[in-house]
Formats: C-alpha cells, structure tokens, sequence
DNA sequence: TTCTATACCGAACAGATTGTTCAATAAACA
DNA sequence: TGTTTATTGAACAATCTGTTCGGTATAGAA
C-alpha cells in the first residue's frame, strides 16, 4: 500500500463516512453513487478516481473496518495486546465482543445490513480466530466432527449470537453473551 | 388465493423457471428483467402485470418453493406424512435434509445465492419447524440460554449444516448431515 | 517561496435499466 | 359463439452508471 496524498486520504475518508452514514438509513443495494458523493461532497469523477464500483468501495471499506478490529488480536509480538497467546483461554471473543458492540462501531452497522460480501469477509477473519483458538474447543463433539465442519459452526454461533444480541435490543453485557457463546457452541 | 387463468399460470411458471435458471448462473442483484422476460419469452409488460418488482418476484418464489417444502411437515392431518407429531423424534430434520439435498430441488440454488430475503424466509420457516419440536433439544445447555436464543440458534445450526454440505462438495448423505448437525446443536 | 506533478472539480455524455402506457391481438371460459 | 381478460410490442420518461475532458486548486519537493 503507498502512501496516499493528503487530498486523496480526506477523500477516502469522506467517503468512507458517507457510506457508513447511508447505510444506517437504508440497504446497500439501495444506496446510489449519486447520494454517496452528495454526502461526501466529492465530485463523481472522483468518486471512481478511487473505487471501481459502488461493491468495490465496499469491498475496502469491509478490509478498514476489519483490519481495526482483527489487527490487534492477530499480532504476534508487540507492546500492545497480544491477546493470541498471552490471555486466558475466553477472553480473545469476549474482547471481541466487547470491542464489536461499543456503540460507535462501524461493523454492526454492516451487520445489521445484511450483505453477502460483508458476511464473507467477517466469516472469514473469525475463521482465523476461531482455527487458532480451536485446542480451546476441544470436546466430545469435535472430536466425531469433520475439522472443516467444526470451525464453520463455531464461526456461525458467533455471528448469530451477536445478531440476536443486535435484534433483541440489545440488551445483554459482552460477558452474559459470551457466557452464551460458550454455551451455544 | 384466487384461481388463476391458465394464461396466467403459464407465464408466472415460464418466469419462476427463467429465473431459476439464471440464478445458478449469476447472483441476483445483477439478474436484469429484460434478461428474465427474454428467457421467459414474455412482454415487458405481461411482467410488470404480475410482479411489482424483481424483489416482489423473488419474494413470491420463496414463497412458492417453501410451501412445497415446508406444508408437508406442518400438515397437521392428513392422509400422508404428517411428520410432525407421529414419527421418531429425528425424522423431521433428517427429512427436511433428504428433501432439501435432492438434486432437483431449487432452494439450494436460492440459499447459494446468499440473498439476504431468501435467507430471512428460510430461518423464519425454520423456526416454525425447531419450535415445535424444541422439547426434543432440551438438555442442560437449553435450560440456561433465552428460549429465544435457542431457537435461533438451532435453525442457525441447520443452515449452517446445509451451507457446509454445500460448498465443500455435496458428499455427505442425509444421515450423516443429521448427525453432524444433532451433534453441534 | 516557487515549481511541478497530480488530485479534484463539474459538466456533459452514452448506454443500460426500470417501470409505465396504450392500442392491437390472442386466448380463455361460459 | 361471444364476452372478458391476459398478452403483446413498442414507445416513453426517469434514473443510474461509468467515462471523458479542460480548467482549477493543492500537496510536497526543491
């Protein structure tokens, strides 16, 4: 990734929160490029100066968001965090859970939308999680589970669990929904 | 439910036929409806006469798919299945695997589709099943979690069951998918 | 500060798609 | 057979997409 020109960070972004505000109104499939640059107050030349299309923008957008997030519970060595190893055994998703439901985080707004890249990308970071979590996991189910099967469905309890948590109102502190979590799994 | 001119019975089939079609080729959002009535052999018109939009139209596939599917399993009498109270405990689900993992049958295509409409059909349709049969899944890790929560979670598991099947190759049988997904539950 | 590269603007543009209208035609059903 | 109603095909405005261009403003280097 080269650096970008202050001119083109500031568009970026300014795009970026335009998205991000729109989508708290409405679906993306409904979102125009029209209304996007209007928000952003950008030019539409460019609007595709920067993205290819309207799923490109999002396809980066998803990328920002998630490497916020996942970074800092991947990185190996550092000063900061170094969950991976370091912590004791539930506390990695209960981060996560924590870290994903405070109020100004961008990612449940994408959850709630429901769109199919999103949830590819999501799946998938918790996928790494979830695999180099996964001796925490270790059970009488797993062991008659195909390995595949038994990150997919740890994945898929994680995400639903946080989407009950979005539907009900949500309610529930990050502790009782990671005490879910472990009971669902 | 009024009944229908044969016309008309024709060419809301020839459309939900094009449309199926054209969804194991490409995702929904980017299926046009001249690429519809163009497979359907149907006016522009004749469509817009019977479906509002594109979304109305999926939205009365779901509808049309999941009636064949699921009414079986809800008759409540009747001089077949009536699964729902008689048969052992497993069958429901074993069955609705053996239904839904036919070659023929058109939800898979839906549900690989991703849509996010099709996907709130099928979880609500789900729902109704796992909640009649929810005293089968009482055990001790029901007795702690909202009912509501356990009910989501079982049809989440489900599909997630059907997803794997899915895309790692279609290898399993219906008995074996039962089992996996009993067991995650 | 000055210079040069380049990001931005904004307006205009063709092309695709949507959803509607209408009069003429064809088919259904009683 | 006759009446009703669905279908047709073309034409239509409205919207949206993605591109192009010359002119302007700004960043970062010298």
């Amino acid at each position: 990734m080269e650096k970008l020109d202050r001119r083109q960070r500031k568009t970026r972004e300014a795009i970026f929160s335009a998205l991000i505000e729109l989508l708290s109104q409405k679906d993306f499939g409904k979102i125009t490029v029209g209304e996007i640059i209007e928000k952003a107050d950008v030019g539409r030349a460019t609007f595709y100066a920067h993205f290819e299309t309207k799923e490109f923008l999002l396809k980066e957008l998803c990328e920002d968001l998630f490497c916020h997030v996942f970074d800092a519970l991947r990185e190996p060595e550092g000063e900061h965090h170094h969950l991976f190893q370091c912590d004791p055994p539930d506390s990695v998703f209960l981060h996560l859970f924590s870290h994903l439901m405070r109020n100004d985080n961008h990612i449940l707004k994408l959850l709630s939308c429901n769109h199919d890249l999103f949830l590819r990308y999501f799946t998938e970071q918790l996928k790494e999680i979830v695999q180099s979590q996964l001796p925490m996991f270790e059970n009488r189910k797993s062991e008659k589970l195909p390995e595949e099967f038994w990150i997919d469905h740890i994945a898929s309890v994680f995400i639903q669990t946080l989407r009950f948590w979005l539907e009900t109102g949500r309610k529930e502190s990050p502790e009782t929904l990671t005490e879910y979590f472990y009971l669902a799994v």
